[in-house]
RNA sequence: GGCGCGUUGGUGUAACUGGUUAACACGCCGCCCUCUCAAGGCGGAGAGCACGGGUUCGAGUCCCGUACGCGCUACCA
């Protein structure tokens, strides 16, 4: 048993917004590390220091923050790093691993870079390069002389590399299929792939968990390694989050609902959203936890391990467009999951935060009402998918006044159905004023016995009064909805419902 | 073009080292409950495991091929 400790990294680009796959991402290197009480660590990949960077790397701190995804160290950003990097680069050339390429930079356009490639690769084999084996005097002088030059890595000719990836298993990889990768820009900037691997040395990185589309890079980063004397990480690679077209994931395409800030402001729990994510691509292996789909943050970070991970891409499958199921509808019935269970002193607070969003917050929730409160919450929770509902739904039972919404179709289904309703609505509410005790049990007995004196069904009156009290013709228990809202704006709100019969 | 990775119902996943009519969850449909909706309970439709071969008494599980998807093949990350 090794002693050494366990770290792990995050390393986005910034990009402005932290998307659903770099969260996954995210969230398997923090639950490996959390599980192995290891250390994780948030690196910004910002090579192109010229973009603003505080701005950029904003959205990806707010997104992890709200995912809970606490880091050790960091945020580390790789461009204050270019100068080991450039010595590495350095260095390599020294031991001979490395040389100068003196060809002359060949201009790409980047619109069509992957077609450009794939002609490019198309047209030939691969010829290997004509500076590869320049002599040490020839290489120092003519690079004395101020002639530019890129530096590459120099792939032996003749063997392969291998490397054991915790989710796909053995990679192998002849040398004749690995290009001269290039180390260092004719500018001296260091390019990604010796970047990474310095970085992830220095920074003492043991496991390297992050996308599949850096599968094959691997090989490369592993000669670098290599090269460079240091032992090579355990490496494990997720397999991608695609979009139900089976593509990419990209904001370009699919817009805001591929940043998880988004999902904070539509109402998600935290707790659930990553719930849903860890599920995506993994599942605690075999045994008694394979047919559950509830785990908590703790459980999960106790059943976590790199062999539940899946080897094949999973779709996250959102609806555009959709304003009921706008996105995955597991991801949807988690949230009501946990918003029906988690205890009420974890989601008061997100209720807070929702109302005093939406201006029906009052202080007195907090204090001499808060039984009220609470109660009122434990009616609505069970039939809210997302925090917004809080305030839609819940908007009658946090308003004095009339601005709540009269749904059209509830209008008429439920008070223009009966025209007696008319006469009938303010009668009850003049009977119910005189009541002392305005409960559940109370109203209920008093309407059903006016019912019975009117010779009509309750359920007429059940059903008409749930619209005037809230304009809606569905919601909780009556009796309950009655009680919540309370004798003066039942009252006033049966009679003012009268006029739309 | 080359190299690599993947492929179980609509979606997410399960199925120990090959062995009963391929399981669970979401979604969908129906019934029960009921003042509505939701929740809950019960039941149903939906994959024969991408396709085609092979090995085997027996394959979703092993082998080969094909198709499709994805990745890398850049002085991008």
């Amino acid at each position: 048993m090794s002693t050494d400790k366990i770290r792990v990294r995050f390393a986005p680009s910034p990009t402005g917004y932290l998307h659903v796959g770099g969260a996954r991402t995210a969230l398997f290197n923090w639950l490996f590390a959390r599980h192995h009480n290891g250390v994780f660590i948030l690196r910004i990949e910002d090579t192109d220091r010229l973009r603003n960077d505080d701005a950029m790397v904003r959205g990806i701190l707010e997104g992890l923050q709200w995912l809970g995804l606490d880091y050790d160290e960091g945020p580390f950003h790789q461009s204050d790093y270019y100068e080991q990097h450039r010595a590495a680069a350095y260095q390599l050339l020294e031991s001979g691993h490395a040389y100068r390429d003196f060809t002359p930079k060949e201009e790409r356009s980047d619109e069509n870079i992957k077609q450009q490639i794939a002609e490019a690769a198309a047209r030939g084999p691969k010829v290997l390069n004509p500076y590869r084996n320049l002599s040490k005097a020839e290489s120092d002088a003519r690079a004395a002389q101020g002639e530019p030059y890129v530096i590459r890595f120099k792939v032996p000719e003749e063997g392969k590399t291998q490397f054991r990836d915790e989710v796909f298993g053995v990679q192998e990889r002849d040398y004749k299929d690995i290009e001269d990768l290039v180390l260092l820009r004719s500018d001296g900037h260091p390019l990604y792939n010796l970047s990474v691997v310095c970085d992830d040395i220095m920074m003492g990185i043991t496991h390297v968990i992050r996308g599949q589309d850096h599968l094959s890079n691997t090989h490369k980063q592993v000669l670098i390694y290599e090269a460079l004397g240091k032992a090579v990480p355990v490496f494990a690679h997720l397999p991608l989050i695609l979009a139900p077209s089976k593509g990419k994931l990209s904001k370009r395409k699919h817009g805001e609902i591929v940043s998880v800030t988004t999902y904070r402001d539509r109402g998600f729990i935290p707790d659930a959203f990553v719930n849903f994510l860890a599920l995506l691509g993994w599942s605690p292996s075999s045994g008694e936890h394979a047919d559950r789909e509830i785990f908590s943050r703790a459980e999960l970070v106790s059943l976590f391990s790199l062999e539940g991970i899946h080897k094949a891409n999973a779709v996250f499958n959102f609806t555009e467009g959709d304003a009921r199921n706008w996105t995955d509808q597991k991801a949807l019935w988690m949230n009501h999951e946990y918003i029906k269970t988690i205890p009420m002193e974890k989601l008061f607070p997100m209720v807070k935060a929702e109302l005093q969003q939406s201006g029906l917050w009052r202080d007195e929730y907090e204090d001499e009402r808060r039984a009220w409160f609470e109660h009122t919450l434990t009616l609505l929770r069970e039939r809210a998918r997302t925090l917004h509902d809080f305030s839609s739904h819940g908007r009658p039972y946090f308003t004095d006044d009339f601005s709540f919404e009269f749904d059209e179709a509830a209008v008429k289904k439920n008070l223009q159905k009966d025209p007696a309703l008319k006469e009938l609505l303010p009668q009850l509410a003049d009977a119910f004023v005189t009541l002392d005790e305005f409960t559940h049990d109370s109203t209920e007995a008093l309407l059903r016995k006016f019912a019975e004196e009117k010779g009509v069904k309750a359920g007429l009156l059940i059903n008409a009064t749930r619209t005037a009290l809230t304009g809606q013709a569905v919601g909780p228990g009556l009796f309950d909805v009655v009680a919540a809202i309370g004798k003066s704006r039942t009252v006033a709100r049966l009679k003012h419902a009268a006029q739309l019969v």
